[in-house]
RNA sequence: GGGAGAGUUCCCGAGUGGCCAAAGGGGGCAGACUGUAAAUCUGUUGGCAGUGCCUUCGGUGGUUCGAAUCCACCCUCUCCCA
């Protein structure tokens, strides 16, 4: 089975502009193709995720992968499945988000000995002369067909600038300017990238009577059709800052179960037969597939060690009760204590744990705050430092959340 | 440039002078049931203090005892005409 099979047995490609030629190149290492990422934050998230995956796939079968960092077209702002306008960003923070991307990308993708590249649009984007632009690029698309594209078509109704309007022509100039400079033939993205990557593919066999060859791949979605990799508190990253291990363990541990084995086929690295064996399970029993998914995520983001201290961490906690060892912990310092006392509330806004007293107090009226396993019930209940005298309490919110507080 | 309309709390969307911290739905959170799942049911959903105060209905001013609601100007968007 060639890796393009193996692409469309687990699910990811949705999109081909010609198959057969596809299959041929990447099957036999001969692509060179790049996948763009926008820095509109200073962390990839899951989303990003698939597209590395799909790089180091393409990469271990011998193909050369691109990143192309849209240091260029995130000054312009991407419409596609956007309701709303792009907020503008500044070109300080644009500057430092792709430098974040820069390196959490090169612990997953091999950059050494030109086994791939990384390239930012920056680079030559900004340089471009408007009417020259007009002239070479802008004469050969038409409005018309722009005009059609899916990405442009949901925005007629709330509005699209002129600015945005020109993303896809920059994308487009990318896969030429890319041509030209690296042999580059073939690029991937997102479904919702297919106009801007047709675009290109136009582009270059306008200017160049070249072939090129564009491949979408399925967006993350779970078995209601919403995009994955979102929490009510934003994406999931993949920066352990922003996203914690055990935070990241937890996310895939509690995927429904219809999304269990399309998520492991998507983003994980464990052989189709072994994945089958994962989908005969049923009932409870699905839950050892979500701790293989969840183990196995971790350890390709943050490293075998932190994946098992995640789930030792999460097993001690829900299986066999309380190890405190992995848990997410906060340290409260002489300061938050007024006469050795801190009130609960105030405990639980210090390991932000609730945004707002009026939040905790509703949590605790429900009874959804526990206090070292003893439910707290008084909306006014108060911690000593007798109450940390083993130097910790732990702290469970809801049924999932458990927080250590140190002293 | 001319004309018509819109902007409400996380989202959608009601509200056209006091009964509005603002209906309804979605989402979120918590409880029950469970398998750290789904479905279902219940509660809850601006902030701070215990019943009152503060901030919020695009922005800034104004009218009024009192404004999301009326007036003026401005900003943004949509539609029609050029």
């Amino acid at each position: 089975m060639g890796v393009y099979e193996e692409l469309v047995a687990r699910g990811l490609i949705a999109q081909v502009t010609d198959e057969k030629e596809i299959r041929e190149l990447v099957n036999n290492g001969k692509a060179v193709f790049y996948i763009g990422f926008d820095p509109t934050a200073d962390s990839l998230h899951v989303g990003h995720f698939m597209a590395l995956c799909l790089m180091k796939r393409l990469q271990m079968a011998g193909n050369k992968p691109i990143a192309l960092i849209g240091g260029g077209t995130a000054m312009i702002g991407d419409p596609s499945g956007r309701t709303d306008m792009r907020q503008m960003m500044t070109k300080e923070t644009i500057e430092h988000n792709v430098s974040c991307f820069r390196e959490q990308m090169s612990k997953f993708i091999d950059f050494s000995d030109d086994k791939a590249l990384m390239v930012n649009n920056a680079d030559w984007l900004l340089d471009l002369n408007y009417v020259e632009v007009l002239r070479e690029v802008g004469a050969c698309f038409s409005v018309n067909n722009m005009l059609r594209a899916e990405c442009y078509k949901q925005r007629m109704e709330k509005g699209l600038s002129f600015l945005e309007f020109n993303y896809m022509i920059m994308q487009s100039y990318d896969f030429y300017a890319l041509y030209q400079k690296y042999g580059c033939n073939m690029q991937f993205g997102g479904d919702d990238q297919w106009s801007n990557m047709l675009g290109g593919t136009e582009l270059i066999r306008r200017k160049l009577s070249k072939d090129a060859y564009a491949m979408t791949i399925n967006l993350l979605l779970n078995s209601e059709g919403k995009k994955m990799g979102k929490t009510q508190k934003g994406a999931v990253w993949l920066s352990a800052e922003k996203t914690s291990p055990f935070e990241f363990y937890q996310y895939w541990r509690n995927v429904d179960d219809a999304d269990v084995i399309k998520c492991m086929k998507m983003l994980t690295f464990l052989s189709l037969d072994e994945i089958e064996e994962y989908a005969k399970l049923e009932g409870s029993e699905i839950n050892k597939a979500k701790e293989v998914l969840a183990f196995e995520l971790t350890k390709l983001i943050h490293g075998e060690e932190e994946a098992t201290k995640a789930q030792e961490g999460a097993r001690a906690l829900f299986v066999s009760g309380n190890d405190t060892e992995n848990m997410p912990s906060t340290t409260l310092s002489d300061d938050d204590f007024t006469e050795g006392e801190i009130s609960v509330l105030d405990l639980l806004i210090k390991c932000s744990l609730i945004p707002s007293k009026g939040e905790g107090k509703r949590l605790i009226t429900q009874g959804g705050v526990s206090i070292d396993d003893a439910k707290v019930t008084e909306i006014f209940a108060k911690l000593s430092l007798k109450d940390f005298e083993k130097g910790y309490v732990v702290i469970k919110k809801g049924k999932k959340v458990f927080h250590k507080a140190v002293k």
